[in-house]
Formats: structure tokens, sequence, C-alpha cells
DNA sequence: TCGGAACCTGAATGTTGACTCATGTTTCAA
DNA sequence: TTGAAACATGAGTCAACATTCAGGTTCCGA
């Protein structure tokens, strides 16, 4: 887990977005706490109210900057990707190889979610709100990842190996569910050790070591 | 991915299901309906409606069967669970050894995905639509799971890992990912290829072979 | 043939909550 | 100073269900 990915598209933004500093704040406020509250309550426990009292604001000003209660949940799914992706080409940017980059990638991805709870739990609904944005986020994903794992194939700090793209979502599949297991669910163990074992796992495989 | 495990606690059932034969074949039909359509529309977006007029019955008949809109949905979460875990206990039976196990599990978890894509979408939801049933399913599975990798290190199938628990996370992840993505979405691809890619992955590594 | 258990039904009820809109208030350039 | 663009507001509208209920219908043992 980690990688980078170039300039994002920008889809399709708010039709240029505020004018003025006051309108950049109310705008910023309502994201942070629709993510709040999509985060805690869900979707559809959550009321547009509830996003608007959070961000102290009237309940008419959230049609000030949305169309609708889908469109802020997308938004809210591209930040994270954005987010993410960024704190990961960070953490693991001065790794020696990609096994290592592996591991720290783990760690960081681990962290990440252990402090985007609310965010992050935001991204896993989106597959049942946002169908496409949920693909989109893991699409990028898998893109950028399978570039790095080429490349380290080149490099012959991996194993060639036979289908990338089948790698990457075995990867991804795995960081995700640790971070479920470990991020959301129970955040007592330390994220080291975990990232530890599992890119052992990732690295080398269940096989049994060969006898030295 | 592939375990076994004991008998199921039967979750305080209906009060006591059906008497008679068209009672039973009513409660069939509903669990039957309210699976595809959960599956294919998604639990918000289905209304008991839906389901009773698919099950071609009248609508007060479904609060006959079930207390609410959520209890089937639970209902079936626990049915597919069940169904999952049998099937893989199946296809693994004959393994000889572990890591022959997991090739064929990830060959079997993507087959059965692809033959029940609207139950196992309901699986998915389950995680925030009924969170505890999601945890049940998953914790159910991942002890099973567990057992298995344990005999296997003993019986030296396997290396013994530094941490079972993390392990087997990591390839419920990986399983449950190579699900969404050859399963779901695109189930053009060869079940058996996609398998072996990813089980040469959980099995040796992304290190790079070692020097013939 | 009868009575009651089991099962079936769909109109009516009540709630919830997304979205609209008519009416302010604030900001700022001219 | 002023007017219009930008921003803010919350009461009211309206459609969408989940669930209830009062009253059938079917089945079966005695």
């Amino acid at each position: 887990m980690s990688q980078h990915s170039g300039s994002e598209p920008a889809p399709v933004e708010e039709r240029s977005g505020p004018k003025t500093e006051r309108g950049r704040r109310t705008l910023r406020r309502l994201l942070d706490a629709a993510g709040e509250e999509f985060g805690t309550r869900g979707y559809h426990e959550t009321a547009i109210s509830n996003i608007t009292t959070r961000a102290g604001v009237g309940l008419g000003t959230f049609y000030v900057y949305f169309k609708s209660k889908e469109e802020v949940f997308r938004a809210l799914v591209a930040d994270m990707g954005a987010l993410l992706r960024h704190a990961l080409t960070e953490r693991t940017r001065d790794a020696h190889d990609r096994l290592e980059a592996e591991r720290l990638g783990i760690q960081a991805y681990l962290e990440f979610v252990r402090s985007h709870k609310a965010l992050y739990r935001v991204v896993m609904e989106a597959q049942f709100v946002a169908p496409e944005a949920y693909r989109d986020y893991y699409n990028t994903f898998a893109a950028a990842y399978r570039q790095q794992l080429a490349q380290a194939a080149d490099r012959g700090e991996i194993n060639p190996g036979q289908d990338d793209e089948g790698r990457v979502w075995a990867l991804m599949g795995a960081s995700s569910f640790l971070g479920i297991r470990y991020g959301s669910w129970d955040d007592s163990v330390d994220s080291a050790t975990v990232a530890e074992a599992a890119s052992d796992l990732m690295i080398n495989g269940l096989a049994p070591r060969a006898k030295k």
C-alpha cells in the first residue's frame, strides 16, 4: 500500500467556488461537519439539518453550496482519496526499496485510518451510496500502485509476478481489512507491530522458510 | 480463504417457524425475494413492497414473518455466512496441504461471489446496516481461519508467523477485494487464473525468488 | 361439519427528512 | 453612499415508506 498519482482531474467542481473569504469559510465548515456526521452516523442516518447544525449555519445555507446530499458525499470521497494518496506518498518517500515501502505503507495506512476514522467510513460507505465514486477511488489507487510494482519489478526489488492487477487488489484488500480490524475496530495494538507482521506476510508469503 | 466452523448458534430464530407447508413456502419466497431486492437495489432503496411484490404476496404478509425490515436483512447475512463457510469447506476438503487449500479457497471464494452476487452485496452492506451482524460474520470466519493456520503451522506446512490474527485479516482482505474486483465488477477473467496468481502472492510473497 | 389455528391482505396512519423559496443581511466596488 | 452580487435563513412543501390493524381466507383435526 502506497503510491502516488499525478494531478487530480478536479471533477466538475462547484460551479466556480465561493467568491469571498466568508464563503470559503462556510464551505469548509460544511464539508468538515458533513464528514464528521456521515462518518459517525452514516449516510442515511444523517440529516442535512444535522450537518448544518454542526456547522453552525442555517439549513438553507447547505443548498447554497451543494446541489444535493449526495453531492457533498461524493466530494468527501474524492477529498479523502487525494488526502490518503498524499499521506502515503509522504510516508514511503524515503524507503530504500519497495519491500520497505510496503511495510511503511501498511503502517502509514493504519495510522491514517486511525486518525481519520470518520472520513474512512465515508469511503467505505461510498460503495453503496456513490458506487462510481468508490470505483474511481480504488481504480485511481490501483493504477498508481500497479505502476509502483512494475517499476520495482524492473529494478529487481520484487518478483515479476504474473498479474499485477491481481496482486494490487490483493494487497489493497489486505491493507483495507487490516484498517478495519486494527484501525476502526481496535486501535490499541501498536501500528508498527501490525505492519511488521502483515508486511512479512506480503513479502515472504505463507510458505515455510527454507532451512538455513 | 477457507475453513470450517462448528454448529451455528441459531440466533434467536423466528419464534418457532411456520407450522404448515404453505407457511414454509411463503417464508422461503420472502427470503429469496428479499435477498434479490436488497442485493440489487441496496437496503435503503428497497421498499418492503418491492419484496412482497416480488415474492407474490400481500404487503401485510411480510410482517407475519418478520418483525422489521432490518430483521430480514440480518437473517440474510447469517444465512450467507453459513452458506459460504459450507462451500469453502467443501471445496478445500481434498487439498493436500494448506498452501493448496489457499489456492482452492481463493478460487472457490471467487466463484461463490460470482454465483451469489446479490447475497454477497448484502453481506458487505451489512457493515452499515447491521454492524453487529457484519462483525459476527467476519469474526466467526476469522476464528475458524485462524485455527486452520495454527494447525497448518504445527504440521510445518506454513511458516509460524508472528501474529495469526493479523495474517488472517490480511488474507481475508485479499480474498474479499479480489471478490469485488473479479467477482462483482468483472467476472470475465478465468477464476482459476486469478486464484493462481493471487495464491502465488499469498504463498510466496512479493520478495524476489532466490536464484536457483 | 365445525371451530379455531395459521395464514393472508392492503388501506390507512404517522413520521421523517430532502429540498424549495421568499425574504433577509453582508460585503464591496464604484 | 449605494446598489447589486454574494451569502444566509428556516418555515413550509411533498413524496416516500415502515409499520399497524381490522377484517378476511384456508387448512385440518375431531
